[in-house]
DNA sequence: TTCATTTTAGTACAAATGTACAAAAATGAT
DNA sequence: ATCATTTTTGTACATTTGTACTAAAATGAA
């Protein structure tokens, strides 16, 4: 791992445990030993990171193999792909925590979380529709209130960070499992008889 | 009004519009043209203001005749308390935005926030029960989806002014009262036929 | 009016931060 | 081994912020 990796992973974890608000690039350099202008030299300032960082973390997300929609899909698809997101927004928390900091002071970042929304809200769509076809889920709910479930997925997706640190403060896995099942209990007033079996085994 | 008064509304507007990590005494008391050594005189720092209003805060919302539960109670209820809550948060809309990061400084904040999740989730829960005993909302739901239910309810109502500046930036009652249709939304598949027709009049 | 108290202003200082720059050290191709 | 390039360090400076302290101004009771 280079220099330029190491600060990525350093600043990560700073960032995790502390928050942008109090780590600065000379933090960063005393954790790794090295002088703040080392830093400097790959990158401009303490945005210049979390900017990388973020575009990281999109990249990762974008390259997920999630909601994928064959004719068959399971529910197993929607709750793998439930864990699998939490998983890496985890690892990338403190963005979470701090979105609406990081936005206004880089809002190019609006744009791309703009584009991803977007994309993912059609796949869900998608996928709802398919569920809805295969008897899943219930076809007596209006396509406006789909619509808003979508949105209080993803808000819920990007926030329970912050409301675990609030409340629970569980760590790793275990908060990982508690959001997923808050997110999958989202889905249960929907199911039909067909889908509660299903998402009972 | 008087200075100490003034102090605390200015210093809402200006962490409103630009937010804790960029607001310092010394801008509020520019602001007000008055010098920050009068500021410090009533209050010892930027977290001593943040407190004074967060407990103004949760002071009005404690004092809110929301989630009453007459053995009658209809939807109207749950619709105008949710609106009303909406509003206040909006109007204390900083505090949401820097949730966690004031929650780390000032720890007694967590507390606080404790206590009255515990008071709401138990009207909640009432309430609920009334609406089940009525055949407002169905019967079928299993205790630890209501319990979900009243989890992402509160993780939305906490976070959904950060997720309206990240996404659709909507302003004052617009932003009130898109997401009270949101978490309404919530609801829906959770209807009766009796319920339905309660909520569409 | 006098005088104690409250309120406001001015100033000063240490610490932290972003930023810039020059020099030293390390690296690697020839 | 030489030398150009890349990487790393040390230092310095302006700015901002929290904080403390003193003095001035305003207030109000006697």
């Amino acid at each position: 791992m280079n220099t330029k990796e190491k600060i990525l992973v350093t600043a990560l974890e700073l960032f995790n445990e502390q928050g942008i608000d109090v780590i600065t690039i000379r933090h960063i350099a005393k954790e790794m030993g090295i002088s703040h202008s080392n830093i400097q030299y790959y990158f401009k300032n303490a945005d210049d990171i979390i900017y990388t960082i973020y575009a990281q973390h999109i990249e990762a997300m974008n390259e997920l193999p999630v909601f994928v929609n064959d004719p068959a899909a399971g529910l197993s698809i929607l709750r793998e792909s439930i864990t699998t997101i939490l998983q890496h927004i985890y690892h990338y928390r403190f963005i979470y925590i701090h979105f609406v900091v990081i936005t206004r002071r880089m809002p190019e970042i609006k744009k791309i979380y703009a584009q991803r929304f977007s994309i993912r809200r059609k796949q869900l769509l998608r996928l709802f529709e398919n569920y809805r076809e295969q008897g899943i889920v219930r076809k007596d709910v209006p396509g406006d209130v789909w619509e808003s479930l979508i949105r209080s997925i993803y808000l819920i997706g990007d926030f329970w960070i912050s409301a675990n640190e609030l409340t629970t403060g569980l760590k790793g896995k275990k908060a990982v499992n508690y959001y997923a099942r808050l997110l999958e209990d989202l889905f249960y007033p929907y199911f039909t008889e067909k889908g509660k079996q299903l998402a009972a085994t």
